[in-house]
DNA sequence: TGCATATTACACACCC
DNA sequence: GGGTGTGTAATATGCA
């Protein structure tokens, strides 16, 4: 019967959804423990006499620093691709 | 000698700063991972036919509900408190 | 009298804002316009038969390079500040 | 003789890219000065006490609005044509 | 049209 | 507490 079979459809979607959501809500809030975890940290440093700002750019740019060799690494086989060295 | 401990007390910040940096750094990583999951769930929620966006933001009001509820349920605390009913 | 002042007061910002927005659209534009031209450079590459996705991560390699220069001095520095060595 | 007419092939590519190249950075770097200056009147703003956030939506549904009378038109002009009144 | 990237907007945290 | 700057999220654009 074609409208048991919509209704299945609606229902189906409905636990899909819920799904989802519960799994991204979950992994959300992992998420946002670990930022305060984050936090915490650069509060032990303060605490301890350093500077919190300083450091925090010290990992910035050590960040930074290997993506710019990753991204450079993956231009170059571009390249070496793009001219038939691959 | 004021050398020395001057060097030490260097060295030992070294040490604490590596600490730090190490920390904050997995946990930086361990962050990136859960923002690569929440990604592919959006992925997976996109390739069953979803829109991606309209969960978005029903996960975005969702939170804002919890945030408002929260709030109201501060300032609930807040008005019980001041009746000395705390 | 304050209503006069009120007025002048409200036509002053009114035209403060429209010559805001009028600079602003400019210079828009303006930014529009060179977008243009960028895009008509790399048709014109395309249409000499080399490849505009090659050029383009060239033209971002050298543009990561100069960045990337002062990058280390930074980080350097940084470290030199963090463990108080400035 | 083949050897120079490849080896001019070469130079002359090389010529052209660095052209093109030259051409490019230029083109984005006067487009990075444009969006300084963008900034710079943003700064203007808030600093004469104006919302700058509420002023770049001002901006932004201009925009929308005439992008819609720029596609009404081109609508128009479309049913003109159709009816053989172009 | 779906994906990758570039730009833009927002929110949070820090400083004054 | 308000303004600024930074980091992250959303959006728009361009290409395969």
């Amino acid at each position: 019967m074609a409208k048991n079979t919509e209704e299945d459809s609606v229902q189906l979607s409905g636990k899909k959804l819920k799904s989802y959501i519960a799994k991204i809500e979950n992994l959300e809030e992992q998420k946002s423990h670990i930022t305060a975890d984050i936090n915490d940290v650069y509060g032990e440093v303060k605490s301890n006499g350093f500077d919190a700002k300083v450091l925090k750019n010290v990992i910035k740019l050590r960040k930074l620093s290997k993506e710019r060799r990753t991204e450079e690494q993956e231009l170059l086989d571009l390249y070496m691709s793009a001219i038939g060295m691959e």
